[in-house]
DNA sequence: AATAACTATATTGTCGACAATCCATTCATT
DNA sequence: AATGAATGGATTGTCGACAATATAGTTATT
């Protein structure tokens, strides 16, 4: 399991990854103010730094600015949730074409290795394995796909987003069993070279996935 | 033609806009580093505003920052442009579709409006005119799709690119005639309320359009 | 009592100066 | 001659102070 090494050269980005982990993971409220010189002495650094993590936050669409007004924590509702999954799906089925034009054969038998290891967890009851292997194997084929824009906008742009929704509307649940079966799906599609097939699993994996989540929360 | 009104509140605002223009007509070379105190003597403000214009040019796509040693604007590459426009198949595709199920159809007879007023264009010749109208169709169906992330995507992110790509490679080109076709047959489906043939129509306006630029710079 | 204008306070926007880092040139060593 | 270390200059990163703007509370007016 490879993570994506962001390593924090300057200190505003040490700032900002602080940052953005405490809106994810829900320490700072959603739909919250934030204050530059309240965060400024919070975190021991000068105003300056915190303007800079708030704009980088304003480009993963984390918080909304105002000029002259100020940042909030964005807020989460259904509706945001239900665009964010179009967005979703759309970009992630585009990966997914890619990716069965793009990755090698070896990444791909990686990703069939990946997805064994999924299964063992899944056979063992680990929920809490079974999100990182999920988020482990969307972020390969997005990867998979080389497209720099896609990985860009889906890496750091839309997954802290996704992440935030996932944390603090409590959206483990159960159908992984059922996305199990349809990461293998995939993997298959892809290991064919077939991208329009990939595309279309894909795109249905991530509908499927909105629909569950819609008929839990509505 | 209603145009996509910014404006600048801050002056971080006005040296973002100025900045970006300059990038995008190419005032500013592609590939050339941005120097801060140099930028901030031309442009009349202090280093802190254009550091946050340029950190916002940075989320658009259009300069690239390296921490500790400065930001240069893009490269224009035939492999940039090719991953430019599949990202923006995939995006306008979904544009497309949730247009067809959420545009208004007082929204749809003012598209088929716009589209009128375009034909006579096309008919007259007036190539000048015709960017800024295929430009405002697509602007159209994306704000039409209702969706605020594919919007902010779209509008604030890649169009100024792909714009800076169409100014500096010289890319007006023919293909307005049968574009024309094509932008009609769109409408017709989402007239249609087709989700399906609307955003399969778009995929294929775009992927086409791709493929004339391809067989054009190769 | 309700609305409008004004004042005071707090927050954001902007600036110039200082610190830390990188880059090119020079110098020393093998 | 080639590689590596040291030095000087330039650029970016960070800071605290000041200016401009918004918000809340108060007073004045109808």
């Amino acid at each position: 399991m490879i993570a994506f090494t962001e390593q924090a050269i300057t200190g505003a980005d040490k700032t900002f990854f602080q940052l953005r982990s405490d809106i994810v993971e829900g320490e700072i409220k959603a739909g919250s103010k934030l204050s530059e010189m309240e965060l400024s002495t919070k975190y021991g650094v000068s105003r300056a730094v915190v303007r800079e993590a708030i704009n980088r936050l304003e480009s993963c669409h984390l918080v909304e600015r105002k000029p002259n007004i100020g940042a909030r924590v964005v807020a989460l509702t259904l509706e945001g949730l239900i665009q964010l999954y179009q967005v979703r799906e759309s970009l992630e089925g585009m990966a997914a074409r890619l990716a069965a034009k793009n990755m090698t054969d070896a990444e791909i038998e990686d990703l069939k290795g990946l997805l064994n290891t999924h299964f063992q967890e899944v056979k063992g009851g680990k929920t809490y394995y079974q999100e990182a292997g999920d988020v482990d194997f969307h972020y390969r084929i997005i990867v998979g796909s080389k497209n720099d824009h896609l990985i860009s906008m889906l890496v750091n742009g839309l997954y802290h987003l996704i992440r935030m929704y996932r944390v603090q509307l409590g959206m483990a649940g159960p159908r992984v069993s059922t996305a199990f079966d349809e990461h293998k799906h995939i993997v298959q599609a892809i290991s064919n070279r077939d991208e329009e097939l990939a595309e279309m699993l894909m795109r249905r994996h991530i509908l499927y996935s909105k629909q569950n989540i819609e008929a839990r929360l509505r």
